[in-house]
DNA sequence: GGGCATGTACACAGATCTGTTTACTTTTTG
DNA sequence: CAAAAAGTAAACAGATCTGTGTACATGCCC
């Protein structure tokens, strides 16, 4: 039918392999298919991105958003964390962690899909890092590393188990580690969690 | 050159095929290259393993070790896993967890693979329950939910960042963990740890 | 000696993948 | 209007992958 004048073309490829790239795996959604999805030609997708490793950068670009800074406090910020991570697990399309997933897909020689993971994970760690030295923890830097570490592992477990309780258990571990941290997170359980 | 009479071809191919696979990805590995880089043919491997998929699931069972009873304290088994961790972090050949790889790699349709998979990690998960039952810990389920979260999250870490101290990180965390748990685990450095 | 399992060498089928080329069409814009 | 920009359709090149087929060589056991 028509031709030219899509808005956003760009973006609909973007789009489109992001959610296969995701899902389905990298290595296993070819061009052919993204292209087939959104309903052009792959000569259009070529136009757009030069190459599929051009394609895979700016999708793992697109997924690294930065937190906005928010109104609440730096607890409840990280507490929350662990509720949105039960969120996602619990939705039927999540599928791990896309840089982690991109590193075991491509392999140690990519260098700018590991570029990127490196950047994404260690953004996240800083912005934990921020949060607690608000929180007047001394060790923040140490303390933070191992906030991603329960972060990460829950990911890693909800992917192979399909398991949203993986979050649960993250979130209360990190209250413990809070509470020896000195911070003040109330009641803790043993390991259920009153929402 | 020789024909038959090879010692254990069956266990030659898997070596092989674990190491490229692991390495590389099971994806960007082919029958071709693992049967060229231990000289047989194509057909021999074809004859020992009927079909790829069956080389990858015996690949990841073989992989899949049971911890062997010991005679140490089951404290200082789990933290000596941390340890184990931390030297296996620092080989240069060390590349996460093959597990988590294969069903980030294969995808969630891969039944076969992540059968395994989950397998893999509840065995490990009991192993550390049932340490954990032993010290008397009263929740022995949710905190050996806790340190498996501890250990594939410095896995997912290390794979990103290639840094062993994540496995020191995890280590003072379930050191908290456990404290919190009232098992006397000693002193408790902030991060660092005394060998 | 004679099967028979096991291996080699190598070609081949058929699928799929990245990326290009060619020729044509439509829309926007100056 | 006319040129440029953007898209379509489809074939193609060249590589790679899984799996099979064919013909031949070697070693072991009866």
């Amino acid at each position: 039918m028509p031709a030219a004048a899509k808005p956003d073309m760009k973006e609909r490829i973007l789009q489109t392999a992001d959610r296969l790239f995701y899902l389905k795996g990298i290595r296993a959604i070819g061009v052919d298919t993204i292209a087939a999805e959104i309903g052009i030609s792959k000569r259009t997708l070529y136009n757009h991105f030069p190459s599929k490793d051009e394609l895979i950068s700016a999708y793992l670009k697109r997924r690294f958003v930065v937190a906005k800074p928010s109104e609440k406090s730096p607890l409840s910020q990280i507490l929350g964390y662990f509720d949105a991570l039960e969120r996602r697990f619990s939705a039927k399309d999540f599928r791990g962690c896309p840089f982690v997933n991109a590193v075991a897909e491509l392999g140690p020689e990519d260098r700018a899909v590991k570029k990127i993971a490196i950047a994404f994970k260690e953004s996240r760690r800083v912005w934990f890092r921020d949060l607690l030295a608000q929180l007047g923890v001394a060790d923040a830097e140490g303390l933070a590393t191992q906030l991603v570490l329960l972060v990460d592992g829950s990911i890693a477990q909800d992917l192979v188990r399909d398991d949203p309780a993986m979050a649960r258990a993250a979130k209360a571990a990190a209250k413990v580690l809070l509470k020896n941290a000195g911070v003040d997170v109330g009641e803790i359980g043993g390991a259920a969690e009153a929402p």
